[in-house]
DNA sequence: CGCTGTTGGTAACGCGCGTTACCTGCCGGG
DNA sequence: CCCGGCAGGTAACGCGCGTTACCAACAGCG
């Protein structure tokens, strides 16, 4: 039915103007003008000849054929990343981070979607159809990431070049993986709250099976323990990831105590419950931060930027991982070796107005 | 100093496997091969030396090179996407969108950040080192995609290969462009309102200059006259397009009049003023809608869906204005006339529970 | 004068593939 | 018997470029 090929109609291009174009202009051989344009320093062209070649590229405006370039001197220059972030732009900014790097390193990134309708299989993991295409652009290297911090199966054929997950990790541990430190996060959250004199902290819980909650509350226990203190299992409930699910867990912690015995902060597990949170908090006359501090984490500027009081929270990296991810491809491609397989990166804390 | 080429050192790659590996494996001449993988109907190739050739491509693990089909067949199924999206992901929606026609399409979307270090001149439009680097891969069309609905400045050389402007316009206007149907965006919402049983209604306005105020209030007008009602000038203020400028205007529209007079719903030009709209009203102790009715525009889902009550708004079509432009683009590059110059998308309205 | 470098280039090959022109049987019809 | 046509291929060229091998002219030197 339909087509393998786009359409069979083939339009009229524009005939680019090539090296031998310039070559003809400047009146030397094509091999001139490759020497000048790569810039080897150990060819001989005199300073007259290069000139002349130079004001030929300019006065024809040509522009280099970067897949015949790639072609010939069998290095594409290009990285790929597969992503489902394109889809839940919740972790953009990875893609910006490691956008931003591959340009500085002139290299391109082909960015491919990992959650196509043609996809198959089970969609546990990243897709192998995106990187069956990124394969066939000759990319030198792949990078993988998600949208949330996770295990995922990636494709077989990833192994054919080097790669590298962000926001993730594999089942195996074999692969590079650059992930944010959880636990170091949970743990700067909570000494904030401790030292702004809270010592009474209700904890909103995620999932607790992901790692952002069982590296997050462990970092929790350890600021706790560190101040000779004990999370107190009660003071932690877990909720949908919603606002929602913050406004209910938030109201059932706050309802089960005397006002006396009420957590005086919250350290909520994602900025969506803080929200939600808040709604509980302010419903029951107490304000932000005098009666309850609150603290979030992942920093969604949308929301931790524009909730009313701005909401101190934790940030996740995602800039950063992005392009420590590119920098890691970097160096594997080159041969050399990287520092450790999982790379953790720190989670600054960001402070508002809610603590 | 820095080096224009990434890296000297040539790691050995894996020397895949090419169709003269396939032919010899098949017994056949490579021209054979080519003609079984781009499935020529014409071509004369008996069904069992077909299925040798199809064996062979299994058993190798041949991947074709996309770089070296593109440099033979002139054409490389490929389209670019200017954007400065990816660094101020608020429509990150159009690359989704663009993204996932392209791939039904069978073509690849490069994607080329606009806002680099290395840019050069003043900022007001889309880059041209981006356009450059997307020319160089000899991409066959090219988008421009701007976070909002606004005029730019796009560079000369995009005019070698046909051109769509998605969410932005060029000035002197002879580029085709994809933009939100702002006014009917406007009309749809104090329709709404309207119909709900308001008929004083306030405006929480944007900067009244750009196309996005200017659209929208003139829907607002529509809508209203078509209801026999004028728009009362007082009613409408202007803030920052932030939570705060929401909720500072919002104070000044429901405190300047005793509650009789106040209007019973409010018409926020973007979702982050309507959050501060949101703690405005609660803070007066009044409620969403029982009092005050509210209603946003831009659908940014981490707020409007969020939100206690969630909020009604009306949604700017990012992923439909993406997919069009591909479309458009696609028809372009085969030559086919275009239905208008400027395509305007319509903004839904999706119904939550702030109206 | 012959020999060796050095400077300033060029011819030619190959990267992986699409495409066109051509070639070789073989069969049927006149 | 010859000719045309068709099925089933193949040889060869070129896409734009990197790269290696080679070559001519000339200077210096014993």
């Amino acid at each position: 039915m339909a087509k393998t090929t786009p359409d069979e109609s083939v339009p009229v291009r524009q005939r680019g103007v090539t090296m031998k174009d310039v070559a003809n202009h400047a009146g030397v051989s094509r091999t001139a003008v490759s020497f000048v344009l790569s810039n080897r320093e150990n060819a001989s062209i005199s300073e007259e000849t290069r000139a002349r070649i130079s004001d030929a590229v300019q006065e024809l405006g040509y522009r280099p054929n970067a897949g015949a370039r790639a072609l010939a001197a069998r290095r594409s220059d290009w990285y790929g990343i597969v992503t489902e972030i394109v889809t839940a732009p919740f972790a953009v900014d990875i893609i910006k981070g490691a956008q931003d790097q591959a340009w500085l390193d002139r290299r391109f990134l082909l960015i491919a979607p990992s959650d196509q309708a043609d996809a198959v299989g089970p969609n546990d993991g990243l897709e192998d159809a995106a990187t069956e295409k990124l394969l066939e652009q000759r990319v030198e290297g792949l990078l993988y990431a998600a949208t949330f911090h996770r295990g995922v199966h990636v494709p077989e054929s990833a192994k054919e070049v080097p790669t590298v997950l962000i926001n993730c990790f594999d089942a195996d541990g074999k692969l590079p993986s650059i992930v944010p430190d959880e636990r170091a996060g949970g743990r700067v959250a909570v000494e904030r709250l401790l030292q702004a004199g809270h010592t009474r902290i209700g904890v909103i819980n995620l999932d607790p099976d992901i790692p952002a909650a069982v590296g997050r509350l462990e970092g929790a226990r350890e600021a706790l323990a560190l101040a000779g203190l004990e999370l107190d299992p009660e003071l932690v409930v877990s909720g949908y990831a919603t606002a929602d699910g913050g406004y209910e867990a938030a109201c059932r912690i706050l309802d089960r105590y005397p006002p006396a015995d009420r957590p005086t902060a919250l350290f909520c597990l994602n900025d969506r419950m803080a929200m939600g949170a808040y709604d509980a908090i302010k419903e029951r006359g107490l304000t932000i931060p005098g009666d309850i501090a609150v603290i979030g984490f992942d920093n969604q500027e949308l929301i931790a930027a524009y909730l009313r009081p701005k909401l101190t929270t934790v940030a996740l990296p995602f800039e950063k991982m992005g392009a420590l991810g590119v920098q890691t491809l970097a160096a594997l491609t080159a041969g050399q070796p990287i520092l450790a397989n999982q790379q953790l990166v720190g989670c600054p804390l960001l402070e508002r107005s809610s603590v």
